[in-house]
DNA sequence: ATCCTGTGAA
DNA sequence: TTCACCGGAT
């Protein structure tokens, strides 16, 4: 069997058990980036409560988030851990979108996936998964992103090494599956969904997992 | 390889 | 009290 087609049922599983997710959690194209660099390696619930300080205080857009000091911008965004670093991270995402001279992230949508992606990773403080996430679901950029959940689940299923790099881990899905939006968003979801609830770090249950059915022995 | 940090579950 | 959390920089 091939790889498209072991990806694709593993994507019809998922999603029959599952469901549309409605990814990402978030009103705006900028909320969700902001949101995208308030997640990382925190779990959601905490990178939320940040967001909901920030909207309390009218900062979930650019005029609004710029107009913190850096204190006090670290002080509403403190739940969501790392928040000396996390408020310098946003502070450069906001000079990298007056670099740009984009008025609204949207603006950026008319520049070319690949070209978009380099300027988003020399912004100090976003990787390839932030990148990627602004991406794909602020952007609407046929990007697959993948993520530790993503190396944990296919690992576990012998489909890559544990080892693998972002990279070469994105081009396992890029390679053969088709480069569509929609796709791509409920994929992801998918499998954030499925290593919260089945597929943990500890103690996975594996019994009642929806990929259960693909597992030898 | 190590640091950055808060929160909730186990 | 430990562990895990939709990482990234040094």
């Amino acid at each position: 069997m091939n790889r498209e087609t072991i990806l694709m049922d593993y994507f019809a599983a998922l999603s029959d058990r599952i469901g549309p997710c409605n990814w990402w959690p978030g009103d705006s194209p900028f909320e969700i980036a902001i949101g995208a660099i308030l997640v990382q390696n925190t779990n959601w619930s905490n990178a939320q409560k940040a967001i909901n300080n920030l909207r309390d205080h009218d900062g979930l857009t650019m005029q609004g988030l710029r107009k913190f000091s850096e204190e006090k911008l670290q002080e509403l965004i403190r739940p969501s851990g790392f928040f000396r670093m996390k408020a310098a991270r946003l502070n450069n995402f906001l000079d990298f979108l007056s670099r740009n001279s984009a008025e609204c992230i949207t603006d950026l949508e008319t520049v070319e996936t690949y070209e978009l992606r380099e300027k988003l990773l020399e912004v100090k403080g976003i990787g390839p998964e932030t990148a990627d996430s602004i991406l794909l679901y602020a952007l609407n950029k046929p990007v697959f992103v993948v993520d530790a959940y993503t190396r944990r689940i296919f690992n576990r299923h012998m489909l890559v090494h544990e080892e693998i790099d972002y990279h070469e881990l994105q081009e396992f899905f890029m390679d053969v599956l088709s480069h569509d939006v929609n796709l791509f968003n409920e994929y992801h979801a998918l499998i954030v969904m499925t290593a919260k609830n089945w597929c943990k770090k500890t103690s996975p249950d594996c019994e009642k997992c929806p990929l259960n059915k693909f597992m030898e022995n």
